[in-house]
DNA sequence: GAGAAACCTTGATCCAGGTCAAGAAACGCT
DNA sequence: AGCGTTTCTTGACCTGGATCAAGGTTTCTC
């Protein structure tokens, strides 16, 4: 896929002209990223904006004390590390991939430079308000729903709602992103296929046919 | 207090020129809401943002069963129900006000007017992107640190470091706060206080002397 | 200032889910 | 193919903090 094609889809570049488009994709540099390695981290300073092509990425912040909670799993299409456009350069997470990776930089000056346009201006600023309603829900999430529901609401917003998921991570990068542990993600699933609600192969997970129907995840 | 001198203090309006400052009190409306009145119910639609004028306000968002969690306690200066200035026109939270409160409300157009002005929208997005650091802090707040330490960081951040806290708020509201339960909160203080780290009478919380220095809370 | 309604404290109990440990399986890599 | 390294599973165990309950205290309200 090249630049052009992953800015049309991708959130707030979907409205500008195909021609500012072709000349923002022409100041894309892409980054490949093996498995575990860090596009930024916290604290350190950048001057880049990303967008992902190809792989998965993890959002995520630590305590001094080596903990931590996943912010946000990034998939194909979507964009991250925003927050160094206007006050601080500096992180404020940090960004792991979860399997090799492609991602797209675009230079902060490129960004604000764009600015000037209202259209675009407006289509970031709604952009930047959906992410503040992301992160407010996602603070209940993690804070007020138990590690089942959690499970369930995991792949539905990350995959849809789906009768078979083809995992794109590990269970153990699952489990971080559903703010749990391997253990209790693995005692789960093994509890969820004693009851006949679903069944997991490697990194396949079938739900009962209608499972989704019955269930209520406003 | 009046709007204009209010308008100052608080962030992003200050960078405003006198005039346009002035221009804008104008535009505000005054609201006052009792102890425990809601200024906006997540949901619901609504025209204006606010700014704390006396009082407290705490933002809370709700599961469809009645857990909650406490995004944000606002103290007077800030503002807050930016959300709704573009993308989507609903409250993502509910704003309570703890105790006897005033907000002044600016209205949605003529905040979205005033972006037009290069110097305002800069300080806006700016002021945004502060608020995005300010969630992803408070998600590792909510699931990486215990009680005791949310506790201390809640003092801190709320009131700054001191020796004498005089809390504007019930213990009640606090333990909300802080993620956590009256009873938990209660027995907290009464352990803490049997370490003779503080001690505690009615709204006010003195620490011993020198405590913080000794504590390092980055 | 009496009664009601919140709030706060204290005790007893419980449990979801974390931690530790140790195999088993899968995934590299040369 | 084979060896080391992760990842996954399963078991045993533990604990922070929630919940339930009940008494004491402060705060409103009339």
């Amino acid at each position: 896929m090249d630049a052009v094609e992953l800015l049309r889809q991708c959130s707030y570049f979907s409205g500008l002209s195909e021609e500012h488009r072709r000349e923002l994709a022409g100041l894309c540099r892409v980054k490949k990223i093996g498995k575990q390695e860090c596009l930024f981290s916290e604290g350190r300073e950048g001057h880049e904006i990303f967008i992902l092509a190809t792989g998965s990425v993890q959002l995520v912040k630590n305590t001094a004390d080596g903990k931590s909670v996943v912010i946000r799993t990034v998939e194909p299409g979507e964009a991250f590390g925003e927050v160094i456009l206007f006050e601080q350069n500096t992180y404020p997470v940090t960004a792991v991939a979860l399997r090799e990776s492609e991602a797209y930089g675009l230079a902060r000056e490129d960004l604000v430079r764009l600015m000037a346009d209202e259209g675009f201006r407006n289509d970031f600023m709604a952009f930047l308000m959906g992410r503040l309603r992301y992160l407010a829900n996602r603070m209940l999430y993690l804070t007020s729903y138990d590690v089942d529901e959690r499970f369930l609401r995991f792949l539905k917003e990350q995959y849809g709602e789906r009768e078979e998921y083809e995992l794109t991570m590990s269970k153990k990068d699952m489990a971080a992103a559903i703010g749990t542990t391997p253990e209790t993600l693995s005692r789960l699933m093994q509890r969820l296929g004693g009851e006949g609600i679903l069944s997991v192969a490697g990194k396949t997970i079938r739900f009962k046919e209608g499972f989704w129907d019955k269930m209520d995840l406003a």
